[in-house]
This record gives structure tokens, C-alpha cells and sequence, in this order.
DNA sequence: GATCCAATTCAACAGGTGTTGAATACTGGT
DNA sequence: ACCAGTATTCAACACCTGTTGAATTGGATC
């Protein structure tokens, strides 16, 4: 026995570690931890593999966390293009009611992504350029739309920056999201289960209202998001 | 001479550190790095002293940022409590403007502090137990109560409820401060100067129009903030 | 002048971080 | 049977973190 002990962990596993089941762990550990405390270790850990197997398949965690953005954004991005078509002649508080569901749907469980549409995205992260180019811009594109075509057709106040109301409408959706479950129980004895949507229909409420040309006129009915 | 060197940067200073300094130095720092990145030696390389004094004065680095809170939070405490008293019996729209005016007047400089209010405060930092019964809570009533007396007295619809509608007003004012200067120049060619008065009496006006009994009424006029 | 105390720094600790180079094992092709 | 390539781990690097105990100094008090 010349070699102290030949160990047997190295080399493939008998069923592979492919990158899409680290971008889940990552996404795990980056939603409880938050973007800055989490730590390559935790996530190898959830992923039942070893931290040096993530720069095998990543460049470094900067390069994890944009995978972990350009894996979702697309989806988001699409959905609320086809939104704004202006083909799409429904009520424009029903295409808002929409806006707010779609975030519901592809942001509900990824509190890292909701992070750094939040804030993040301001401060720093170099390698963002293209994301915001790419995918973020558009995406705040659409929305306005929606509100210029509300304008044009006559059901909203022509004194409504479509911008400004772009800004309102999606970044109270992340703060209801966000911190609406975790804070409405804090302060009264509601269950944090119904407070997203109660909040989403609140909000809407109010901005619809509050955007409206003729705000007596009654709002339709909001459908539930599909579960 | 026997001794190597007697070092001569031991001992007090000509003049002291006083804590108060430390936490204007600590404001800052946290500012510039948020919560969790900004560590004890930036914070003593600002203050101009060694890490360890900050033990002296402070018991760790969660009582530091507690005792930061404790410096800021009484005095926007008061400022509302002031605000809400039913012997205030100005427009309803105007008393929501000086929510938005104290907010801007005590943290326009205090990102820290934003971002504790705006979730840093749900999740984690065990020691906050006694800020959110002391401070936030009255804080958020004072606010609501601004909507139930001007429910009373007919200036706001009765369907809103005060409390969500608390949370909206105080939420988008903190995004306002907070992001909007860094984001509105990058979509729009607009300078940051301007972008949160301009946020701020865009927000006030959708959202007076969202729960006022009588949207057509036009708003008063607003005053700008004392510099 | 000796003594005490408050204020300050130094040097180190133990632990965590992102990252890398080398070693290893399995698989598929020739 | 060899070889190449792919996927994996190990062990270490340099650095940063919050925290602490001991050493030091200056001023006030006796």
C-alpha cells in the first residue's frame, strides 16, 4: 500500500449536478439569505455538491445570480408584451388588473429576483447593463403603454404621466409582495394568507380610481390569479 | 533603553470621540454600503478612530444601528402625532402632503434608515422588538387616523380602508426617496434633481384622487418642502 | 506626587468569504 | 486497451468579518 488511502468521493456522480438544479438552489438560498449573505458554501450545501462544482458551470457568483435573471426575466417580459398590444381592447383597468397579475405569477416565489428589481438594481452589480437594457426597460415599456393607450381611448386622465403611473403600479406590486404577508400581521390580527390579494385588489382600487377619467364609473370584476 | 518602542497613539485623545460622532459616521457609512456590508472598521476609518473604541461605547454592531434608530425615530414620531390631531381641521389632501413633507424632511438622508422601515424590519435583527411597538406602530396609527377622520368628515371615501391606504401613502414615499432619483435618470433623460418633488406631488395627486369622496374636486395647492 | 479612572489603541482570535489548482474517477470513442 | 474529456471533490489561498483582552496614556482627585 504505497498510497496513503486512494479516495473514492472524487469524479462524476452517477447521476449528474446540471446547472438548472444549481440555479434552483441558488434561487433557494438568495430568497431566504438575501443577495449579499449568501454564501456560495450554503447553496453548494442545498445542492448536495461541493462549492468548487458551481465555477465548473459559472464564472463566479456575480455570473450565478445574472443566470439565475436571464432564467426568468424572458418569461415575465413576454407576458406583458402581449399584454400591451394594442389589439387588446379591454378595459384598461382590467389590462392593469393583468400587469399586477403577472408579476403575481412569476415573482411570488423568488424574493431575490423582487429584491433586485427593487433596489439592487440601482446600487451597483456591474454586470446589469445588459439586463436593463434588454429586459427591464422593455418590460417598464409596456406598462406605459398601456397607460398611453388608456389615455388615447379615453379612459384615462389625459393629466396622468404614463411613466410616473408606470413607476407607481409596478413598484407598489413588489411591496405587496414583498412585505405586505410579513407586516400585515404585525399590525392587525389578519392571516397572512389572504393579504396579497387583498392588498392587489386595494391598490388597484385606488390607482384605478385615482387615474381614471371618470372615477364614479365602476370598476369590473377582477378575476382571481389561477393557481 | 530597554523597551522596544513606547508607541505614543495609546490613550485619550485631545479631543474626544464622542458617540454621537460615531453614529454620524456609522449613518453615513451604512448609507453608502447598506445594512449588512458596511462593517465596523469602515464605520472607525470614517470616525477617525481604531474599531475597538466602538465597543467602548456601543455593546456590538446590532446596538450601534439600534441606537441609530433610537436617535431618528422620536422626532418624525412626534412630528405625526402632531399631524394627526382632530383639531387639525385642514383638507384631508393637504394633511397627506405633510406625511410625505415629514418623511422627506427626516429621512431624505438617512438611506439606512429607509431601509430598515422598508423590510429589513420583517425579517431578522432580534433586538427591534421594542422600535416597532414604540415608534413604528404609533407612527402608522397616527397616519390612519388621518384617513378615518377625513372619512368622518367627508372628504374620504368610506370604502377605503385606512389602513391599507396608510400603507400605500408611506410605502411609494419611501420607494420615491429612495429610488427614484437613481431611476428616473435612467429611463428618461430627466435630472435627478427634481425627480422626487416631481414624484412626490405625482403620487400625492393620484392617490387624493384614489380616495377622496369627490375626486373632481380640485387638489390645493401644495407647498414645497422648507430647505 | 501617587492613585484612579476614562478613553483610546494594538494585536490577535476564530470563523466566514469567494476563488483556484490539482487530483480524481467515470464515460465514450477509437 | 488506451486516451481524451467531462464532472466532481479536496485542500488551500488570501482576505475580511465581529469581537476581545491587554496595554497604554492623559487628566482629575486625593
Amino acid at each position: 500500500m504505497p498510497s496513503p488511502l486512494p479516495s473514492r468521493t472524487r469524479g462524476p456522480k452517477p447521476t449528474k449536478v446540471d446547472p438548472d438544479h444549481l440555479l434552483d438552489a441558488a434561487q433557494a438560498v438568495f430568497a431566504e439569505e438575501g443577495l449579499r449573505a449568501a454564501s456560495l458554501r450554503a447553496i453548494a450545501r442545498r445542492a448536495g455538491c461541493d462549492p468548487a462544482l458551481i465555477y465548473y458551470h459559472f464564472a463566479s457568483k456575480e455570473a450565478l445570480f445574472l443566470a439565475l435573471l436571464d432564467r426568468r426575466f424572458p418569461a415575465v417580459l413576454q407576458d406583458m408584451a402581449r399584454l400591451a398590444e394594442p389589439t387588446d381592447l379591454r378595459p384598461t383597468p382590467l389590462r392593469l388588473w393583468d400587469v399586477l397579475l403577472i408579476y403575481h405569477r412569476h415573482l411570488k416565489d423568488d424574493p431575490g429576483i423582487r429584491a433586485l428589481i427593487r433596489g439592487e438594481i440601482v446600487r451597483g452589480a456591474e454586470g446589469l447593463g445588459h439586463l436593463i437594457e434588454d429586459q427591464i426597460r422593455p418590460m417598464i415599456g409596456s406598462i406605459q403603454r398601456i397607460f398611453e393607450q388608456g389615455i388615447a381611448r379615453g379612459e384615462v386622465r389625459p393629466g396622468v404621466q404614463p411613466l410616473m403611473a408606470t413607476f407607481f403600479l409596478a413598484k407598489m406590486q413588489l411591496e405587496i409582495l414583498d412585505v405586505l404577508p410579513a407586516v400585515l400581521p404585525l399590525l392587525t390580527e389578519l392571516p397572512p394568507e389572504g393579504a396579497v390579494l387583498t392588498g392587489m385588489r386595494a391598490w388597484l382600487e385606488i390607482l384605478w380610481r385615482g387615474v381614471a377619467l371618470d372615477p364614479a364609473a365602476p370598476l369590473p370584476t377582477l378575476p382571481s390569479p389561477l393557481v
